[in-house]
DNA sequence: CAGATATTTCAGTTGACACTTACGTAAGTA
DNA sequence: TACTTACGTAAGTGTCAACTGAAATATCTG
């Protein structure tokens, strides 16, 4: 389905609100999770911890081991992939036509289609 | 949490590939649901139709009725103002710093914390 | 009106996800 | 060594999202 590696994580990782904050908290300064779980007073530390993971494992952070610290900080080159992804991908026009194409073939072949919703797993 | 208007339904909407695919069909092309259905031989028409319903709910396209057809169709503003948010949103810096700062003392704050892993709800 | 067509909507299932509590672990410190 | 700090991880829970199959709605057509 031409899903570039990694956008699918980024985009998921950027919908949910809490995670968005996080990136911004450490988008220019390095900072160690209990700074950034005390910015959050409605949820535990536990599920900022899961958020970083989420983040650290979308490459939208980078993790540095001080002592018992753990310090995060925004990877911004992920975040360029993202953006000129969502400015490509739309507007490229070749595959997308093609595409138009043969889907306006398969709805013209489908005179006799069965009654029910089922999809047509044409083996 | 100055999660501005739009932004989280139209990035929850991108986050599913299935939905990407159908606005690259419809970024230039204005298409009926079937037509757009049939490009997907994994699911059904009605999971297509409730793809659509995000979409449309998250205005990144308009549906226009023409007899029993619903043809769709991307709506580009949505997808100039998301790009817009990305580029501003992180960048914003005062905002940020001064959050930042708070997270430093509210951390400072808290020598005598319980044991357990509460976050600090402080009536 | 009866039927065909295009599409949404409803009800139910399954899996993902954000969350909590509890526990584990590694690194510093008395 | 024992204690504390700073985290991650495991297990369980509730909610939400994607999906299917069936029924409902709306429009054209004979």
């Amino acid at each position: 389905m031409l899903t570039i590696r990694g956008v699918d994580s980024a985009l998921k990782a950027l919908a949910e609100p809490r995670r968005r904050e996080i990136l911004r908290l450490v988008w220019t300064t390095e900072l160690p999770a209990t700074t950034i779980a005390s910015h959050f007073a409605e949820v535990t530390r536990s599920a900022i911890s899961q958020h970083l993971a989420v983040l650290r494992e979308a490459r939208l952070v980078s993790e540095r081991r001080d002592g018992t610290r753990r310090l995060y900080r925004a990877d911004h080159r992920e975040m360029a992939r993202l953006r000129e992804f969502l400015d490509r991908y739309w507007t490229d026009g070749l595959l997308r036509l093609r595409d138009v194409a043969e889907a306006g073939e398969r709805a013209h072949d489908q005179q006799d289609r069965p009654q029910t919703d089922q999809p047509d797993k044409e083996h």
